[in-house]
DNA sequence: CGTTCATTTGAGTGAAGTCAAACCGAGTGG
DNA sequence: CCACTCGGTTTGACTTCACTCAAATGAACG
């Protein structure tokens, strides 16, 4: 079952505007709500890019890193998946990108038959999962823009700017505390930058005094709007 | 009217792998196919960026580039849309990208709230909807990939090749004509390059005898095993 | 207290950017 | 028909930002 308590606290940002319509409709429909959940661990892989299509998988708990790899072995973090975000929405039929856990995370997983069975008669469900997905298409240009057009500063901001409108809480707008379950290198990969940049940038950010580093995985912003005209855009 | 003639020859290709799906459906839907074709020439744009959202559009002929600008002018093309590709299907009220004519093209515009209305009525409407955003999805990650991990030369490789994808005749598989009808500059601002950088890289690739370059908006693809190999993925 | 893994910091290099000039093809008008 | 302009492209010389390689630091754990 759906932990409600841990579910109700989190406050469910489905990509940047937090947009509970996803959410709060598909729990009401049986297929979704009473799929079962599954505990991933840290580094552990939800999915691998290649693999037959089984689930499309919604995050209850924790970060889910979505990455695709080239043959060399570089890769690209194509996106962070956070609490109420479905992933695996293609219809490809074999996955196009890998899944693993940033940190411990909780996943719901629905077949893809039953959800395609579901949407098929209904215009609603299927008019929210192309919702979802345009959404998730406007994130993607977003970052497209952030890594064709930026500086390593501006795409550093962007992220932790994009980041704070994901995670923050409607209650706790004052000071800005940010939680970031990644690591360096998902950031660096995500950014199109090597972990020495991601690094020097974020230090850099620190002596300006627009953040505060508290620990690997804990961050103040201490001046926003600096940190917002360092995005650029 | 549609120009049968030239849309049969054009050999629709709905992003990388040519797919009728939308079109041949949508076609049969008289909210589409009864609406009505807007000549757009060279240059001249579409629909603005943060412009309010009143159609959906079908590309019948010619290109259209779609960009988003920063604040300082730097510019990011996000895509081009080819014939049978469908623009402006994005769920928000107003455009999120600008879209301009890379030569004199031809579309059709479809109303938002027509589309709205036949697809809450038809699921199967919907989910075509849905994936073909879906589809778009996966094309901006491409992209992101390349852009992210990929240097000039496998950039502009990976472009080549997916533009091929996109244009190459069923019927015309032997020698690869390649036909750009965008300039330089949106070539570069598609791949987070300067003008400079594809040139060289071009002439570069010239030089390596794996194109022919016949004039400004027409290349030969005269090794395409060497093409993919320098595209590394 | 040593081991391990992630991150930070430092020094030198290189791929792509910038600035500038030459080139080219298509119009246009004398 | 040729000279001129104009936009786009190509080529060249130099600079810079981020990458690479390397070493130091720090935090977590047994």
């Amino acid at each position: 079952m759906l932990d409600v308590q841990t579910v109700e606290t989190k406050n469910w940002p489905l990509h940047h505007k937090p947009n509970n319509d996803v959410r709060s409709n598909t729990d009401r429909r049986p297929a979704l709500a009473d799929a079962p959940t599954r505990t991933v661990e840290a580094k552990e892989h939800v999915f691998w890019e290649g693999a037959p299509k089984s689930h499309v998988y919604r995050i209850e708990e924790g970060v889910i890193v979505l990455y695709k790899l080239l043959s060399d072995g570089r890769r690209q973090v194509i996106d962070f998946a956070y609490p109420g975000d479905l992933i695996g929405l293609e219809t490809k039929k074999d996955h196009c990108f890998s899944a693993q856990a940033a940190c411990r995370a909780k996943v719901r997983c629905i077949p893809t038959g039953t959800l395609r069975r579901s949407a098929a008669q209904d215009p609603a469900l299927a008019l929210e999962l192309f919702s979802a997905t345009a959404q998730t298409l406007d994130n993607a240009r977003r970052l497209l823009v952030s890594i064709g057009q930026g500086t390593a500063m501006e795409r550093i901001s962007t992220f932790l700017l994009s980041l704070l409108r994901r995670t923050e809480r409607a209650d706790l707008q004052g000071d800005s505390c940010l939680h970031l379950p990644m690591r360096r290198m998902e950031i660096a990969d995500l950014l199109g930058l090597t972990i020495e940049t991601v690094s020097r940038t974020l230090t850099k950010l620190r002596t300006m005094r627009v953040i505060e580093i508290a620990n690997k995985t804990e961050i103040f912003i201490r001046d926003l709007d600096q940190l917002e005209n360092l995005a650029g855009l």
